[in-house]
DNA sequence: CTGTTAGCGCGTTCAG
DNA sequence: CTGAACGCGCTAACAG
């Protein structure tokens, strides 16, 4: 089914069918008529790499996603697409699986073969990020801000938010707590970190421990962070969380009596798990929203108006409470139960340990 | 940068260009090499829209999904994702938002940009399922049986998956049980209850109430199972499991002590609400991987292997338990507390009323 | 307002 | 083994 087929059927040029079909109103209507007759009981639609070829715009746009493995992502990219495709626009997703060098890779590649690229919380480098800077195609990044580097992007206000959980754990009595840190190089993770140190000055002393983005990530890691003696710890993301209370209630430490837990992201499930999470609510729709919004500014021509920081308000829960009172000593960090078993001392415990059920 | 650039700077004709990056072996191989140099210093890459429109081929798929919002989709489009990728594929996604309809339009819309298109858990009727099995492109489906129709697909076996599900609620001593039931299109929902009256020959008295696919939908739709007075409910899938198990929560209703709870799909977060989900372990990336596959056999030009149904184990978790003792009334079904509320007796409540936190 | 024609960038005969 | 030339299906000048 090609043009020349459905100009043949309504007797016209296929310059006159090409017009017709995208509405041009420089076509008198009974033609018009006749070719869009013509076009349906043929079931004609036009090609769209000869479109793309022919006009230089694909109507795609590409999104590349650091793993679709989180509903974080997930909701954002279905609250991008259904912006774009409203437009018209469809959605070539890429999947980084955490990997800083594949995220570049994909973003070259799709960037040939889509009109615009949206990068979500992309972990490469600064220079990575300013190549893409120069490509012909605007790209859009959605929570990272990039120091130095002139792409357009939207962001949720991490460091406030982060800012409100730690006021939220000192104005419960915490002084020592543990960060499961998130990807190094995740902007997220950065700014939270900012804000915990800020934070220090505040009263609280927090040690850092390296987790991850998922919940077993947060299952491995947790029990390094009890090295540190502290009465709450603080997750980079909801899924860690997730992980941590669940290591946490096979150690038979309860939550949040003994030790209070934080998210971040306030993911559809953070309210289900037990305890429900106190988190912050990060506004996935809106960001996906906003980096169509972005897009759309950038074809159409326009320097794009820096959306401002999207708040992510602070969501108090379950898994928070004010510290027990210390009897000797610090929490549970040495309690004599856990120094038995293999693996303790070291960050991480080998990949897949995680018990299934 | 196009391939006459190339051509140029290796002082070669673009034909021979267009051979060696492709890795034809009829080229020389200092011209080859003489071209792969020139290619990577002028940052080449072929146009994918010409290439298309030349070979007629796209290298890339087209996923359609019910809805990005639930993580087993995620799962399956992630699986998939991997094993295209790793076939130099690309993948465009479309979100249906559960509309049958849309589904069709989009697949319409989608088959004329890929190679192939991957229907995931479609829900739209039979005859439209047809209308694409006559298209020039492969279509695969995932979760649908095409009763009829000649489409290759993979599927999770559900029905023994489910009748797995009764059995064990049959053996804890169940006799009266909700099914809170899934979409109407929805082929798995259609396994499952055909599971279930099965069941029925087995001793189990199971009534259906029309709920959906969120958690929302299992929200909304608990208060009206419980008038059947069931001492147990089968979810059609986790989420809506979850919702049901929050709103028994908020109704003072103990899991499973006074109502035993019964997922489907044993998503990730399945585990880890409370009580821990009883349910059926589908298998996402298996799914994924034999979608794939099915589809690189058809585009290699053979008839696929239809793949055996794949099985999904019964996870026995904390949400089911034996019925409590009788004790006049059946469970809960007519608890005093509840029949003043509005919106009693009718299936659903109005939209967006499940409370926040 | 309509039709003719020249590309868009690339793969692929077909001669050499 | 290589290069010249054609065509994939469509859009956009341009001429009528």
């Amino acid at each position: 089914m090609t043009i020349r087929q459905v100009a043949e059927a309504a007797d016209v040029s296929i310059a006159t069918v090409s017009r017709a079909m995208r509405g041009s109103s420089t076509v008198r209507a009974d033609l018009a008529d006749r070719v869009r007759v013509a076009a349906a009981e043929l079931g004609y639609r036009p090609n769209p790499a000869a479109q793309g070829l022919a006009t230089g715009v694909t109507r795609m746009i590409g999104v590349v996603v650091p793993t679709l493995a989180n509903p974080y992502f997930d909701d954002v990219i279905k609250s991008l697409n259904a912006a774009a495709s409203a437009a018209g626009y469809r959605m070539l997703v890429a999947d980084a699986n955490e990997d800083p060098d594949e995220e570049l890779e994909l973003s070259h590649g799709l960037l040939r073969q889509v009109d615009a690229l949206v990068l979500v919380s992309p972990r490469m480098p600064v220079n990575a990020l300013r190549i893409l800077e120069d490509e012909a195609r605007p790209v859009v990044v959605v929570n990272r801000a990039a120091d130095g580097v002139g792409l357009p992007f939207v962001a949720v206000d991490t460091y406030a938010a982060m800012a409100a959980i730690c006021g939220h754990l000192g104005s419960l009595g915490h002084t020592d707590v543990a960060y499961l840190a998130g990807p190094a190089g995740s902007w997220p993770q950065q700014e939270r970190w900012r804000a915990i140190t800020a934070a220090g000055g505040a009263g609280l002393r927090v040690t850092a421990v390296p987790a991850g983005s998922t919940i077993e990530a947060g299952y491995m890691a947790l029990e390094s962070a009890l090295d540190h003696a502290p009465t709450a710890v603080m997750c980079f993301n909801d899924l860690v969380a997730i992980g941590a209370l669940s290591r946490l209630a096979e150690l038979g430490i309860d939550a949040p009596r003994e030790m209070s837990v934080t998210g971040f992201d306030d993911i559809a499930f953070a309210r289900f798990v037990r305890p429900p999470l106190t988190t912050a609510a990060s506004p996935q729709a809106e960001l996906g929203r906003q980096a169509w919004s972005l897009v759309a500014q950038v074809l159409a021509g326009n320097r794009p108006t820096a959306p401002a920081p999207l708040p992510a308000p602070l969501i108090i829960r379950e898994s928070t409470a004010a510290p027990r009172e210390r009897t000797g000593e610090h929490g549970r960090g040495r309690d004599p139960g856990r120094g038995s078993r293999e693996g303790t001392g070291s960050v991480h415990r080998s990949p897949g340990t995680m018990p299934g059920d």
